[in-house]
DNA sequence: GCTGGAATTATTGTCGACAATACTTTGGTC
DNA sequence: GACCAAAGTATTGTCGACAATAATTCCAGC
């Protein structure tokens, strides 16, 4: 009953989607459930449960699930069913590094490849980032999505397709799912916008070598935040006992 | 009747898989296939045909060919199906360019941290690949799969699991679907066996920084012979008129 | 009271049928 | 003769039910 109500009061809000498929709806349903953190990370999914949810058969569920784990959203063991993913802290720095490689080989071409509307479109992005009331105090950033995302629209202004499909299509979303922990940092927002400056200067100086560089910096710095995050979290569960 | 056959006459062949997931099966099957040419690229797969063909519902097989999907190997279309992929060559290139970022990585990093006992087995992998007659007659190289190929052991002693997985499950299929149609340059494989071995000399030397340039130039080198080959392609297609 | 095992329950895997969409073919008109 | 339209065919999308596997519970024995 309020299963049904859930779909078709989504249905408004994207009015076109007549043609969509089942199963794209429903992925995209539980994709942001999941970046948005309204599912935990590590809990079980529960086919059943979650068809009954969305109103939807198993099948178009299935398949949706799958689709998630291409994105690596989710975990699944045959026989067993699947789960939230639920990187360790191992496994976070792995994904940087990676993007560290791939961000910054994007961030060569961008320099190389946009065209200067191009350009002019990212430092608008970058000027809507600095009067977005959470960023000037200084709680956060990074939430934007898509075309509004600084990192993103780089990606794009690469011109290999076959890299943007990667990193926005299959690892964008796992990123954003984790950027929402760590962009609450008390300075690193700021720095992070001024980082995210030097690398739209050194783009519109077509400078792909440094344009490169500073965005493995860029990363690079976002991984270290993590890595301190980390160890003040081990600090603090460590020191149980009083702290005098 | 034959399309049983088919199964049945697989599964000696993988004799424990009893508890093997019929959706894993048909995946594999159909991966081989494709890898090596058997479904044509560009080809639209039919479910109803292969789901007679390999004697099992529409169920699984669905399953099977969204995991294909990926796996890069295949393109689906919504309400119109699925086709095997047919990279261009531009979209060729691009796959490279990802490689050489991605796999000069993966290098430096086993460079830093493959045990010796990774190395010895790594240059055993060579010497393999040097006593290979298709090797030997120049004709080819690079078919061994898995443990048995170079690239894929490296990516694997980065020691990045989640770099592994990335390169060795869901693109590495891509690679070598697309590497059996240019490893047969008269004098490439010499030449790229040559520079696997320049690469295995410097991890073992751990020098990280030179394993990694040297990655990424083997790889280059690749993408340059690949060109070539495209622009031969060309120039014959447009020769149609004689050529004296 | 705890451990090991068997029966029960629940979940995932698979199937065949129906509905909705896209493609093909046929017929008609300009 | 060519192009457009409509009916028909085939393929994909979705569903509910059944089978196989895993997790849980309950009971017996030590």
């Amino acid at each position: 009953m309020s299963t049904i109500m859930l779909l078709e009061s989504d249905a408004p809000a994207t009015p076109q989607v007549d043609s969509e498929t089942l199963s794209e709806h429903v992925f995209r349903l539980i994709q942001a459930a999941i970046v948005k953190g309204e599912i935990a990370p590590g809990s079980k999914i529960s086919e059943p449960e979650l068809a009954r949810t969305y109103g939807i058969s198993r099948g178009p569920l299935r398949e949706a699930i799958h689709r998630l784990e291409g994105q690596k959203l989710l975990v699944r063991v045959p026989h067993v069913g699947a789960r939230v993913v639920s990187l360790t802290h191992a496994e976070l720095i792995e994904l940087y590094e990676i993007r560290e490689s791939l961000e910054g080989m994007a961030c060569r071409l961008a320099a190389e490849r946009m065209t200067q509307h191009e350009i002019d479109e990212l430092r608008r992005v970058l000027e809507l980032h600095e009067q977005d009331a959470a960023f000037k105090a200084g709680v956060g950033y990074y939430q934007q999505e898509g075309d509004f995302d600084f990192h993103y629209r780089i990606i794009q202004g690469s011109g290999n397709r076959t890299l943007a499909k990667l990193l926005c299509d299959e690892l964008y979303q796992l990123v954003r799912m984790y950027r929402l922990q760590f962009s609450a940092t008390p300075n690193r927002p700021r720095q992070a916008f001024a980082e995210h400056h030097r690398i739209l200067d050194a783009i519109a100086e077509r400078d792909g070598e440094l344009a490169e560089l500073l965005m493995r910096r860029h990363i690079g710095a976002s991984k270290r935040n993590i890595e301190r995050h980390y160890k003040e979290a081990l600090a603090t569960s460590s020191k149980t006992r009083g702290d005098s």
